[in-house]
DNA sequence: AATGAATGAGACTTCATTCAT
DNA sequence: AATGAATGAAGTCTCATTCAT
């Protein structure tokens, strides 16, 4: 059988396992039923199981990026830059609750430890929060307070909504996304 | 050899593990090892291994109210109150990271989400939350934002800022602690 | 707890357990429990599990030789003695289905196996068996055949009766027992 | 390496461990070293060690079908099909003792009284004697007994002596054989 | 004598990985 | 390149037995 895209469709497939039963729920035998393909062309596309999960992880990684990126509002005021970003990334995730799954399970991990003093790991899109945070600061607009203090005073909480509404505590719509980030919004600003 | 406190033993041998390896990290071999026991008194104690993970869960959730409970200021304002709820809650995971990385790795996983509408589980500390909330909001201190959102937002950027600590991406100090909890403020009070 | 008879209420939760779910399925947590003693106490009484398991066989073995023997026509003809031999057997398992199951587990597994040349067991009721078999050869009441295969063809068809009547395939009353003592009568007479 | 007769080789050595220690005595471990093959290939054959049993059973059930239906002088007389059953049965246990001492265990553990109500076990070779039951009692050559007790004086007998001999109380051979079934036929016969 | 918490060998089973086809 | 039967280390759990109280 000929197929493309084997890889993104094994990718696919862990993060559909993984969603509903974690990593050790993901065992191989699904995660090729699921992806219809043989056990053993797996290890042609990934060194091994943890292997797999890393550039799932990976993939992932680029598809937010990708999504915060598209439509990104360079130039315009670092207000609306901010609310850009928190509104893609609150798109992307609610699109996707089983993408949004795995990263909350994959940074819980002991991979996302292992990987977090990795520099390749999440390179640009903390950048992308890292500039517009010491612009913030050099302008006076955000509280002095340490950069990864403003980075959790703005993406905590619309994680934690993102996990709420795939956990069905709460029903967003654009409204109350919106008013969240502007909630976030006056959390950093002086 | 009578031990009055195996059960304590084990919960914090899981934990330890757990915070280091992930709930597959946590073999029961690892446990017996670090709580100096034998197989089968694990069995005595805990019907299975979910059952022991779910017990450490649980056990760890009353120290937390526990934690959070002690010197509560009780009629004070609600300022006051919000700011003991914060603190207490970093406080106890800054002192306790191997608990804290238990619990995320818990409430991320398949068991978090399994329990997730168990009424029994976190209900003590979801209450005195959502009382306070109601009561801003009764008392017009709060923004319009649902009760989930507002505990998003205060909640959210604490966790966080625990796991950038105990990640060492941060060092925290009581003042930026202070400062992050009034950020939170911020974020809800109109 | 001053238990006189501890021993018998021990074997008979083995007969019990054992009836049901084989000697895996009687545990010494589910015998002790059903016999209301601790566990300790078992092996006050019985050297080990496999001891108890013998013993208990031993002391069944002493029941149906005391049925058998109590009202034993001495004297009589020996067509009598032999139906009454029958009819003891059969009475006895009717009576006790569990000591049943137990007797016939006993047989098939390897306890029976590795008692079988110990001249020990069932000693005594073989040795009615054979006294009768001898003498209904010796006045040619019976055909000239092997001790073992008059045996096989009278206590043969007992038994599987009773395990059919137990079983709930048949439902036995007295005619039909002493027509089938008859008919294994029929198989071994002149 | 490919094994065509895999399945075959794991009931074999099942077949000869339980035989020698019953069900307890036949381990996963010994298994996999009789067979000469490694753990985990049982679980691709058979579900699990209770499938594996009632699925040995079956095989063997199956193999003495076969040896029943050679030859089986259909149209004959009915005392000539009832001695050729009973000599195949006999034959094949005497060929076969390990097997023989499977069947038995089988027969009287738990797993036996479990499927003993499962209609598709065993159906096949007690349709047979049933027919030939019916004949037999239909042109009055057998008593008027139900027809369990007319299995159990034709069959009960044969496994006795069968036992005896595997136990090595007696050696059979085709007199003593013969002899046995007519009695069996003296037993029934009017 | 009686208790039952503790023990640990060993049972069954899973599953990531390999490799001959 | 693709397949999937085979592997075996390692996991969870049971249960007969011991021994301090």
């Amino acid at each position: 059988m000929i197929r493309r895209d084997m890889k993104e469709t094994i990718i696919h497939a862990v993060v559909e396992l993984t969603s509903d039963g974690g990593f050790q729920g993901a065992t191989t035998a699904m995660i090729v039923h699921k992806a219809c393909i043989s056990v053993g062309s797996i290890y042609r596309h990934f060194e091994s199981k943890d292997d797999l999960i890393l550039k799932t992880y990976a993939f992932l990684n680029g598809q937010i990026l990708a999504s915060v990126m598209a439509g990104y509002p360079e130039g315009r005021p670092i207000r609306e830059r901010f609310l850009h970003v928190g509104l893609k990334l609150v798109d992307y995730f609610i699109a996707k609750p089983m993408e949004f799954r795995f990263m909350e399970q994959f940074h819980c991990s002991p991979y996302g430890a292992a990987s977090h003093n990795d520099k390749a790991f999440d390179k640009e899109i903390k950048n992308i929060l890292l500039e517009l945070i010491d612009e913030g600061r050099r302008e006076q607009v955000f509280k002095e307070l340490p950069r990864q203090v403003i980075i959790a005073l703005t993406m905590g909480p619309l994680t934690t909504i993102c996990r709420n509404h795939i956990m069905c505590d709460i029903v967003l719509d654009t409204a109350i996304i919106t008013r969240t980030i502007e909630g976030c919004w006056d959390a950093v600003r002086r």
